[in-house]
DNA sequence: CGATAGTGTAAGCGAATGCTTACGTAAGAA
DNA sequence: TTCTTACGTAAGCATTCGCTTACACTATCG
């Protein structure tokens, strides 16, 4: 789960991802789409989402078509979701339980 | 944006953001959560959270207290937020856009 | 077969990262 | 003032990162 984080805090991999999200591309077509970097660093971008499980790959005579592992995007949405309302529940907890100290001190 | 993603990718910044999320706390307090690390690695990621805007500093006597930019961290969430859906919409646009091509080849 | 796309990979390099130790500094305590 | 506590910061170091160039491999075309 880390590594998928770490795959999208990388603004190039977040853009790789956008553009094999709903259509699957070729490694061609997805590094010509960047002009200021090499065909390799592209390359080497696929290999890190690869590795995050973010995104699949399937060999199609000479190219490998590229596409967004939608399951593992999802499942990445929904840890950073539960950090997020994790932080909510801590909260709702604390209160709860400062409410419940208070009724001690009262009762 | 990108610094506070690149901020949040590293699971000990997450684990400081949620010990500041309810309550505030002084540095001392935070890194005695931490017994795998010195109290300088942790100032030193307290400082990129700061960068980030995602914490906000207090001072108190000696003491210096942070708590997590509630608002950031919104911001944060919103940005994620739009990146997962912004592909639901490039999808709808796409679709939008072969259906106009459609009625031209059809015109 | 040889030539040519399409693609991953190894090597190397400069910059960034995460850590430690050592030091600097500001605010109380004695 | 001197000591101590609470903290940031500089320096140094090993590791990782993102990139480039060069090369290796596979599939297709001739």
């Amino acid at each position: 789960m880390d590594t998928a984080l770490k795959a999208i805090a990388d603004p190039k991999r977040r853009e790789i991802l956008r553009l094999v999200w709903t259509s699957e591309l070729p490694a061609s077509d997805i590094a010509s789409h960047f002009h200021d970097v090499t065909r390799s660093a592209i390359s080497q971008h696929l290999g890190v989402l690869r590795q995050a499980n973010l995104i699949c790959e399937r060999r199609s005579g000479n190219r490998r078509l590229y596409r967004a592992n939608a399951e593992e995007m999802a499942r990445l949405r929904t840890f950073l979701d539960q950090y997020w309302t994790g932080g909510l529940d801590r909260l709702k907890t604390a209160a709860e339980a400062a409410q419940r100290k208070k009724d001690n001190e009262h009762g």
